[in-house]
DNA sequence: ACGCTTCTCGATATTTGAAC
DNA sequence: GTTCAAATATCGAGAAGCGT
């Protein structure tokens, strides 16, 4: 099926589009080609995958904002359940959904800012949306994930004056690929309905790699600063923030430029127990 | 100190669809 | 039908924290 007799134009597409000592260094064409054939979709809902313990609230309701590893998830948003666009077999688009990350600015060099993204209704099909903290007021929309990050990467690879590959994984920064969020969102109402989406399965990952995970550097715990910046670049992108509602378990669920407001300041550790707190203030 | 585990990022493979 | 480009999936390296 997958990787047979289609496999041969895209490997020579990539050969030579790659700029690349790993590429040419890998692969032994003259012999056999090296045939790191991926199967595509294959056990995507057998496979079981480990995820950070989310608290909720009373009603059972993931409690947002929450931090999981390099990102704050500040909002779910809405699954729209009957348009095929808005998921596919392993991910699904609610509209609405908002997190935040950090990764180079586009404007200085030497500086890391806070992005914001979020996805909005665009019809037939979702809208992504990135919007850097030193660029607010000029998001960048993209139909796609992967666009729309394609473009931050581009552009602060230029202004790093790097040039090797420019190349992202939409669903990887959006953090959709993140088993947290996707069993986050595959947990929202009408996750269910989604006809072509594959139920994934998870399990809560022991305590120990939890914090190991919450505490390494790149991700992790948000510093003071971080969340004050992460707060200013909300407040500045949250006037263009789409206001969503959605029922779960009978409440009410107001996305909104307020709740946007409200929620930046009260960003939390959603992995962390009041313990775990002491014991990493400590 | 070491091994374990998971993370992100970057690179590359693969698929899909548009253009010719 | 073929070529090309864009989109997406997947892999591997390196990094980090935890427990022992």
């Amino acid at each position: 099926m997958y990787g047979s007799a289609a496999t041969h134009s895209g490997a020579d597409r990539s050969v030579s589009a790659s700029s690349g000592s790993i590429a040419g260094s890998e692969v032994g064409y003259s012999q056999q080609p090296p045939v790191k054939r991926r199967k595509r979709h294959h056990d995507i809902g057998s496979k079981i995958r480990s995820v950070q313990p989310v608290p909720r609230d009373k009603y059972g309701n993931y409690e947002m904002p929450v931090q999981v590893g390099i990102l704050t998830v500040l909002n779910l948003g809405k699954i729209i359940w009957d348009q095929d666009s808005y998921h596919n077999e392993r991910y699904i688009w609610p509209v609405g959904y908002t997190v935040q990350r950090e990764y180079y600015s586009m404007k200085d060099p030497d500086r890391q800012v806070i992005y914001t993204c979020w996805i909005t209704d665009g019809g037939d099909a979702p809208l992504f949306h990135v919007e850097a903290e030193d660029m607010a007021g000029s998001p960048i929309v993209a139909p796609t994930a992967t666009g729309a990050w394609t473009t931050v990467l581009r552009a602060a690879n230029q202004i790093r004056q790097r040039e090797h590959s420019n190349s992202a994984s939409g669903p990887d920064y959006f953090g959709f690929s993140h088993p947290t969020i996707a069993k986050m969102i595959q947990d929202l109402p009408s996750a269910d309905r989604c006809r072509t989406y594959i139920v994934q399965h998870f399990v809560e990952m022991k305590d120990r790699h939890v914090r190991g995970v919450i505490k390494k550097g790149r991700g992790g715990r948000p510093s003071t600063e971080m969340l004050s910046r992460g707060q200013r670049a909300l407040m500045a992108s949250s006037s263009k923030l789409p206001h969503v509602e959605a029922t779960l378990d009978g409440e009410k669920m107001a996305c909104s430029q307020t709740t946007h407001a409200f929620t930046a300041q009260r960003i939390s550790v959603a992995t962390l127990t009041n313990s775990d707190e002491e014991t990493a203030r400590s």
